[in-house]
DNA sequence: AAGCATGAGTTAAACGTTTAAGTTAATGTT
DNA sequence: AACATTAACTTAAACGTTTAACTCATGCTT
């Protein structure tokens, strides 16, 4: 029945008592006597006034606690893929763990300047498809934290892509000579392909690179020649996809006995589609994946794959992030016995 | 270098004209001449004014173009649900066309106060596991839409849960006498275990409740007895408590011909654990699932369930709210052809 | 008893916009 | 020529808070 939403001025009118103190009662308790607070509280129950208006605490105070997760691309993409929305849920055990909101900010979108001036800080989890979305976090004032890629000199989280690409080629190298390697947005193309003479994007910004690096390491350690048309394309981590490429793949000659795959989804398309072909896996053909997601160790055989947490990736990520937006960090300390006690 | 953050008021004053001036030129161009807004928008780029502040907009607009998607369960819980991620797909791409922004907020919180000031609406994705919620969402004055339940006459999205039910109920008791049934959430406890004396929990609100009625009227239909032992309670579709109640159930005897799952994933559990203690399917076990998502159709055998799709029911969510948040309907039309022309 | 903290409030100026209402000059109407 | 209309701006009051600075008793030192 309220003709319209009460306001704090409309309490204090209420109570008898400055708009001050009515907020002071919500915000600092420290500002008046406990008896003034419990009672100004409690009449606000009573009168219906649930607290400060939030829209307004975000004008006034610079802070809303909501936290964009800038995804490397579509939220549509993102959230089907195994590795990010374990990512995902990473970031939101931590944050809901705070009181802090997910907004969640596709990497496709135009410009981040309609929600920079609201949110407390960006986590941004690989670099965005929009390539432009990467200047304008490099100069953002609001704090900010990368995952899986670098801006500048701004906190990041990653793991050490080439050496873990090393170590995975170099086993699956212990045995076959004739190497091939799916990789994952290498060119700047959107179709499936061999890559050839396409110019490689995003060099270093890009883990994708960084995996590549460590593969073909592994191969020049072990003398294995790997030419460039032997270097595959694939413009997403997507099942279709990967299964088009695999089937162009296999039924190439000479066929590869070795495949590094830049991701689990990869793999797992390329092992079903041998499976089916009657390829017998190792023996014939040995595949590895990235990633470590739940699906490569359900499959028979299961699959040769990097093992990284997502989960711990996001709840890292939004606890800096979040320690940057306080601007207090927490430091372990420990008790130290003298002879005082 | 800016020593802080432009103003429309410093812009304002550089430029020599009124703050109104230049809140027109961004927001309303017919409320100045096209030459005045063109100089107005390029000086404004050249000094490095990136348009009023959101923040501010969102207090004197009421408006942020944030929608929340108020989802049942945790966020880590949903997303990776691959009914509910597709569902969250289906939001997110429409919101993203109209340019609005997603906030995903977990139905196990405290309240949703702290976010309803702000944001522009709400989507409602099935019953949020902390029932205040509910109450909070019947009475906030901004719009919303509820998805697989309903809040009193808030506009809601359904399918006629009871018919599916009933007619893959119905289906699968063709053959088979011997029923059990695997249902979600069904009594207020968070253990796997059958039902008993167990009193069901929200009887009408549920989509489990609608699903457990049509089940039962096609049983009574086909004459198949199925006593309250044989439903069994799952606290969540999650593959995990699947596999053990799966494990339970089919090595109870009598064993049953029949079961009927309420998500794809349970009965996906129960069919792999099936078949790898060597019982054919369909021809000692018949399985129904819920929901059709892909991994049902990439199985062998594939599973026959209830197909419906979450995408869609997104989209709809998403363009319902939209048109309650914009107040506007279109209406499609019709040319008539009439002689006069 | 003068001086000085301290506690408990109040006042009023931000925070950065939008927009209804008002002003002015130019154009159109009769 | 007088009057009404319109285009193009400006003025100033919101929007609903927070918070630094101020006031005014009250109790505590010396």
């Amino acid at each position: 029945m309220k003709k319209t939403k009460l306001t704090l001025k409309d309490v204090a009118l209420q109570l008898g008592v400055s708009t001050a103190t009515i907020s002071n009662a919500f915000n600092r308790p420290d500002q008046l006597s406990a008896s003034k607070r419990e009672e100004i509280l409690s009449q606000c129950k009573k009168i219906g006034y649930s607290g400060p208006n939030k829209a307004a605490q975000i004008l006034r105070k610079g802070k809303s606690n909501i936290v964009a997760l800038v995804l490397a691309d579509s939220i549509s993409y993102m959230v089907s893929d195994p590795v990010a929305s374990t990512f995902i849920k990473g970031v939101s055990g931590a944050l809901q763990k705070e009181g802090k909101h997910l907004l969640l900010y596709p990497g496709d979108s135009k410009s981040i300047l309609d929600v920079v001036d609201f949110v407390d800080g960006f986590i941004c989890y690989g670099a965005p498809r929009n390539a432009m979305l990467v200047d304008e976090l490099a100069v953002t004032p609001k704090p900010i934290v990368t995952v899986d890629f670098d801006i500048d000199d701004k906190p990041s989280i990653n793991i050490d892509n080439e050496e873990a690409a090393f170590e995975v080629a170099d086993h699956a190298l212990n045995e076959g000579d004739n190497l091939a390697i799916f990789g994952l947005r290498l060119i700047d193309s959107p179709s499936t392909c061999r890559i050839y003479d396409n110019p490689l994007i995003g060099v270093e910004s890009s883990i994708s690179h960084r995996r590549l690096d460590g593969y073909l390491r592994a191969a020049k350690a072990k003398n294995v020649n790997v030419s460039r048309e032997r270097i595959w394309h694939l413009p997403e981590s997507e099942r279709s996809f990967a299964r088009q490429a695999a089937k162009e793949l296999l039924t190439s000659s000479p066929r590869p006995n070795v495949v590094l795959c830049m991701s689990d989804i990869i793999a797992l398309e390329l092992l079903h589609l041998a499976l089916d072909m009657g390829i017998k896996v190792p023996e014939e053909l040995r595949i590895t994946g990235f990633d470590g997601i739940e699906e490569s160790q359900r499959t028979r055989p299961t699959l040769t794959t990097v093992c990284q947490s997502s989960a711990a990736k996001g709840e890292n990520a939004a606890l800096v992030l979040l320690q940057a937006v306080s601007g207090k960090t927490i430091l372990p300390f420990e008790m130290r016995r003298g002879e005082t006690v």
